[in-house]
Order: C-alpha cells, then sequence, then structure tokens
DNA sequence: ATTGGAACCTGGTGGC
DNA sequence: TGCCACCAGGTTCCAA
C-alpha cells in the first residue's frame, strides 16, 4: 500500500476537483471492506459539499460539515477521479459523484482499506490515538529519544508503530534506517540522542522526497488520475536484497521483523 | 505492559 | 497450462 507520500499524493490529487462540490450520489457497489461501510449512513452525506479534504497518517479525512467520510487505502487501495457514468473496474467498491460530473472512486482489491462516515472524525476510535504527524515540528530527536527509553523493541517495529509516529511504513522504515547507519534489529533503548537525531532527519527527508516523485509504485499504486508514482527508482534497500549495498557494495541481507521483510547492509548499519 | 503471530483479502510470481 | 506455496505499500486483535 500506500504509505504516507502515497496517500499525500492522493489527497492532492484529489482535492481541487472535490473542494466546494456537492455530493450528488453515494454508491457503495460493495460494503464488506476492512469494516463494513454503513450503506445507510453513507447516504446522507448526499447534499452535503466537500469543505476539505485533510491527511491524518494513512487517513483521508473528507470534511463534508455535519458529517465526513475517513478513507484508508490499506494494501492496495487507491481514489481516482472518473467522469460521471465511466465504465467501472473491477475492485471498485465506493464511487462518491459530484455536481461538477466527477466521481471519486475507491477500488481496492484486497479490500484491508476502510471508508467510514462519522460525524467526529478525529475522535473515531481509528484516529483518537495516533502519535505524531512525521513532517510536523512536533516529530524531533528528543521526542523519539523519549520514547525510545523505557522499552527494549527493535528501532524498526517502534518507527513503524502508528502511536508513536504515523504514517512510516515497511518501504520508508527500511530506507531511512538504511540512510541513518542503524541496524533495523537495534534495541531502541540503545540508541543515542545523535542517532535519534540522524533517524528523524531521515524519516522526514525519504518521505519528503518520496512525495516529490509521487510516491512508490512497487505493483498497483497510481494517483487520482491513474498514473503510478517514481520513488522505486530511488529505493536504496528495500526490494534490493543479495544485490550490492550502493554505499560500500556489500550484498544487502534480508532479516524478518514482524513478519515484515528488511533489508539492510551488515556494514553500514552495524548494531549499536 | 509488551510482544509475536494470526487474521482480514486478492492477485502475481515462480517452481514443479 | 495447471496447481500450489509464498509473497505483497497495513493494522487490529488476541493470547502468551
Amino acid at each position: 500500500m500506500p504509505e504516507l507520500p502515497e496517500v499525500e499524493t492522493t489527497k492532492r490529487g484529489v482535492t481541487p476537483a472535490l473542494e466546494n462540490k456537492k455530493i450528488t450520489n453515494v454508491l457503495i457497489n460493495n460494503p464488506n471492506l476492512r469494516w463494513p461501510i454503513d450503506t445507510k449512513l453513507s447516504q446522507k452525506l448526499i447534499g452535503q459539499s466537500v469543505l476539505s479534504v485533510t491527511r491524518r497518517g494513512k487517513y483521508l479525512i473528507f470534511d463534508c460539515g455535519f458529517l465526513s467520510f475517513i478513507v484508508h487505502l490499506g494494501m492496495s487501495g487507491s481514489l481516482r477521479l472518473t467522469p460521471k457514468g465511466a465504465t467501472y473496474k473491477k475492485h471498485d467498491h465506493v464511487e462518491v459523484c459530484f455536481d461538477n460530473n466527477i466521481c471519486l472512486r475507491l477500488n481496492d482489491p484486497r479490500r484491508f482499506g476502510c471508508f467510514i462516515v462519522t460525524d467526529l472524525p478525529l475522535e473515531h476510535k481509528l484516529l483518537a490515538k495516533l502519535g505524531v504527524e512525521p513532517l510536523s515540528p512536533s516529530f524531533y530527536a528528543n521526542y523519539l529519544f523519549e520514547r525510545c527509553q523505557k522499552r527494549t523493541v527493535n528501532i524498526k517495529q517502534l518507527i513503524m508503530n502508528s502511536e508513536v509516529v504515523v504514517g512510516v511504513g515497511n518501504i520508508y522504515a527500511n530506507e531511512a534506517l538504511f540512510l541513518s547507519g542503524i541496524h533495523p534489529l537495534t534495541s531502541c533503548n540503545q540508541l543515542n540522542k545523535v542517532q535519534c537525531l540522524a533517524l528523524i532527519r531521515n524519516i522526514k527527508s525519504v518521505l519528503r522526497a518520496a512525495i516529490k516523485q509521487g510516491g512508490t509504485t512497487l505493483k498497483d499504486f497510481t494517483n487520482a488520475q491513474g498514473k503510478p508514482g517514481y520513488f522505486q527508482q530511488t529505493l536504496l534497500v528495500y526490494g534490493r536484497k543479495d544485490l550490492p549495498c550502493v554505499e560500500c557494495g556489500t550484498l544487502l541481507r534480508e532479516v524478518r521483523i514482524n513478519g515484515r521483510s528488511t533489508i539492510f547492509c551488515e556494514y553500514c548499519q552495524p548494531m549499536s
């Protein structure tokens, strides 16, 4: 899926076409996403206008006044803008149409994503406990260092924990740890402040760079216009198992952390 | 309180 | 071709 850069790319792609447009129809082709869609409540969006589109972590929030809808893209989801009446593609589960004859479609083969209609999105169970935004000033070295002190979990899992910091998924966690010279299995309480600062800077820079390139498309991510991102050409370790490290030539190794593929250079990323 | 693993799904790939 | 095992941008939930 979509990590933060892909979600941000999606947000930027859909916002201009939808802001201040009135919803004329909401169609639920398949309500069985990660959580069943409240089909009846979704009809109450009709007649409301989208006041703003914001992102919180990997969630997109469409503020429609007294109601909002929240979209998460899961592992395989994407949002596209289509002309009204365009042919449906396989896995187009939700369609929201607007008074400018543009429709927003949620396509999600694996259905790990969600579409939630609610009056108070930020207080929703799924969003209420989210940690800081990685690109905000609230994500800084001492914050990370403090959060590392009381635990022994490895640093990769810590930076992928959305109660600590949102939006850092598997690809960018791999990349940021490589750029920081930190072994992904390092116990987080072994990191010093200098390492925390490096990690903070590299998480921010890798996310910003990926946003600039429209995100990473490995298989099926596309933006609102159906186009892929280009950051995969910039990946230094993710997907490069057994290939030479770009810094030192050592063959990159893989370990599985919490079931997720983790690629690193044992020379450039020594264990602390 | 932490942590590891299963669960939710479809589709693509590679081996036999 | 076909069948099968395994893998994938995420996150919640449950049991140890």
